[in-house]
DNA sequence: GTCACAGAAATTTTT
DNA sequence: TTTCTGTGAC
């Protein structure tokens, strides 16, 4: 450990010995093991700031996170730091030399170094990006120009095809295995896809697009290369990577190629707390980091600065029954504090009942909803929630589920935008055309024919004679456009180019949705979102790779945070995150863990973790809440409800740490079963008969 | 060729 | 509740 100069002293004190020796630590490689709630991001920070005050040029760091406001909230931490070591003298100094510090996700890193550096592995610099949904289509589209599974079996949906590609794709492994291990009933159709995804590698390339996926294996190929590795690793001299344990091969393969014996690499994560392998990330990376980087220093982060003690000792039981892990135990010095409680509930209304309750009786004792939350883990489990908090007008913002830019009306105006960024992107060219009543598939893509012959210029279509339910729209859609192409479109600036687009297509969408006018609001705030940004193409890209998580992000801005709101969220979106009060629901089998993941151990055992992390978020009360009955909107299955199994993660060991309480006690009910035990026949007549009187 | 409607089937988590 | 397929009217 070096030196740490007099200026930074002070700032370091704060740190406890581990996270200082993390802090501190020369630049060979480091793994930073940092239990839930043990100041990651603080150690983190701290890390950085004394990279550079080391003399490591900011422009030369490069800081990965899981999302782009984990990355902002370590910068602006970073920012403070420095602004303390220059004591003031030179405050926008240290402001622009954290500024120029890389921070984002891998994805958006990536995009930035493609257009910057492709071209040494013969990648153009201009092309767009794509999301799922995008993906779905495309794969869809192939799959209905090739005729698959036109033979009477049933193919794969859409869904499932984009899921098995990118899992081959982000594992590095070929297609037989992956199907026999996670698609069995998929194996007949192994020629098929092979066809398909052949397609729609070509597809992409044609199109001169990337989807998520081709993103980080661009970026990997462009680090393997000889030239293109050589340009990356003199642009970074200290790479920092967070939540390293939901990385996946590819991202631990573009890593090993920035820097072969971890020189400079530092990575921070918790095996206990890797939720991710759906989307191909492994845990291995964490555990085998030692290995992959001999020399390797390991700091254990332990000490929890986030929950009671008496909350630890139940969320340690619970990781403890787990398989693989590294060793560590938690502890708070914050000795008193309420036991977590399983609350019994008879079903998921009562459940929805509770919660609303609760919240409201510690907003009394002065718990604002901000710092409250309820936590699930899939996005329709808190349904009836919303119902009851609407009803009770309980403003709230839910995090995870559908996104905003993900609703068909956003989808359709961005696809314009696209159209004009990229005219070869055909998946957006699909979608306006489609969009034209009297234009259908086929149309579209003669249509699509005619301007690739002609270099993409969209004046071609003036010449095509649209049927006639689409004449009115014609003639403004080609000058749309052909405005949006123009150079001097982009002069007057990225809302400009909305509010076009919104009017042209307000009255496509009044004809194609219900509640039209809830959906030009939505196409009204986007504009206004817009106005952010420099560019057609920093817009896109943006709003792709790093889409606003919840709905009412976009409608008040980030800036109105005057208003009080409660929290619901998705476990997965709550990673990193902490509240006073926790709420979570529906922890019973079926899911909790979800049914769809009790295949193999292994998936059990990540549903362990995500319950763990899911009570891993709470400081100071925790309610685990367990519906009894348990509704299926199945109709499979002749009953209407079936009683659940509390969830099979909290053992009995693990219940004794646990308080269990009703979620009403039966003095303080007032519901019609209670009231019906307690009347007699002559109380029944007697309301029979008050009811016909008015 | 396009569109609207009907019926069947499947239904997690996300950069 | 959404997504996919098949059918028939225009």
């Amino acid at each position: 450990m070096s030196e740490i100069p007099q200026e930074l002293e002070e700032l370091f004190q704060q740190l406890n010995p581990e996270q200082r020796a993390a802090a501190c630590h020369d630049t060979g490689p480091l793994l930073i093991i940092a239990g839930a709630g043990t100041g990651k991001t603080t150690t983190l920070s701290h890390r950085v700031a004394y990279l550079i005050s080391q003399g490591i040029d900011p422009s030369r760091i490069l800081l990965l996170t899981f999302s782009r406001r984990a990355a902002n909230e370590m910068i602006r931490r970073v920012d403070n730091l420095l602004r303390a070591l220059g004591a003031g003298r030179e405050r926008s100094v240290a402001e622009a030399r954290s500024r120029s510090i890389w921070g984002g996700t891998f994805h958006s890193t990536a995009a930035r170094l493609l257009r910057r550096y492709g071209q040494a592995i013969g990648l153009p610099d201009d092309f767009t990006i794509i999301d799922r949904s995008d993906s779905e289509d495309l794969m869809s589209s192939i799959r209905s120009e090739l005729e698959l599974g036109n033979n009477g079996k049933k193919f794969p949906r859409k869904g499932t095809l984009l899921e098995i590609y990118s899992r081959c794709v982000n594992t590095c492994s070929k297609l037989e295995p992956i199907l026999e291990q996670h698609y069995p009933w998929c194996l007949e159709h192994v020629d098929d896809l092979k066809k398909l995804f052949q397609a729609f590698v070509d597809r992409k390339e044609k199109q001169n697009i990337l989807d998520y996926d081709d993103l980080l294996i661009f970026w990997h190929a462009l680090a393997a290369d000889p030239a293109g590795g050589k340009l990356l690793r003199g642009q970074f001299e200290a790479v920092l990577v967070d939540e390293y344990q939901d990385t996946n091969v590819l991202q631990s393969g573009i890593l090993k190629n920035l820097s072969p014996e971890g020189e400079g690499l530092t990575v921070v994560g918790d095996d206990a707390q890797s939720i991710y392998s759906f989307r191909a990330a492994t845990v291995r990376n964490i555990l085998d980091f030692p290995q992959a980087y001999p020399g390797t220093t390991i700091v254990t982060l332990e000490e929890n600065y986030r929950s009671t003690q008496p909350i630890l000792q139940a969320t340690n039981q619970i990781i403890d029954e787990a398989h693989e892990r590294y060793e560590k135990n938690l502890w708070s010095s914050k000795l008193t504090g309420e036991a977590p409680f399983i609350v019994d509930c008879s079903d998921n209304n009562e459940q929805a009942d509770f919660v609303v309750q609760q919240v409201l009786e510690h907003r009394e004792a002065g718990i604002p909803l901000q710092k409250q939350a309820v936590l699930f883990r899939a996005s329709n489990h808190s349904l009836p929630l919303e119902v009851e908090l609407a009803r009770r007008n309980i403003a709230y913002h839910k995090y995870g589920g559908l996104k905003f830019i993900e609703t068909a009306h956003v989808k359709d105006l961005m696809a314009y935008l696209r159209l004009a960024e990229n005219p070869r992107d055909a998946v957006s060219g699909l979608r306006v055309l489609t969009l034209l009543p009297g234009i259908g598939q086929k149309k579209a893509q003669q249509l699509l024919n005619v301007l690739a012959e002609s270099q993409f210029r969209f004046d071609v279509w003036s010449e095509f004679k649209p049927p006639a339910a689409t004449v009115e729209h014609w003639p403004l859609f080609v000058r749309l456009m052909n405005n949006l192409a123009s150079p001097q479109s982009e002069k007057k600036g990225i809302s400009a180019e909305v509010h076009q687009v919104r009017t042209f297509y307000a009255p496509i969408l009044d004809q194609q949705y219900d509640n039209a006018s809830a959906r030009q609001r939505d196409l009204e705030q986007l504009e206004q979102v817009a106005s952010r940004f420099s560019s057609r193409m920093s817009f896109l890209e943006e709003i792709t790779l790093d889409p606003p998580s919840s709905t009412q992000d976009v409608a008040t801005g980030s800036d109105k945070a005057d208003d009080d709101f409660l929290v619901l969220s998705t476990i997965h979106s709550s990673k990193g995150l902490e509240w006073d009060a926790v709420y979570v629901l529906q922890a019973a089998d079926g899911s909790i863990p979800s049914e769809m993941s009790l295949e193999s151990e292994e998936e059990i055992d990540e549903e362990r973790r995500l319950f763990y992390v899911a009570l891993t978020r709470a400081k100071n009360w925790l309610y685990v809440c367990f519906p009894h009955r348990q509704y299926f909107q199945n109709r499979r299955w002749n009953q209407a409800h079936s009683y659940a199994q509390l969830t099979r993660f909290v053992s009995s060991k693990t219940l004794s740490l646990f308080q269990r309480r009703p979620a009403f006690n039966a003095e303080d009910l007032d519901t019609p079963q209670e009231a019906q035990i307690e009347t007699t026949a002559e109380d029944i007549r007697k309301n029979l008969r008050n009811m016909w009187t008015a």
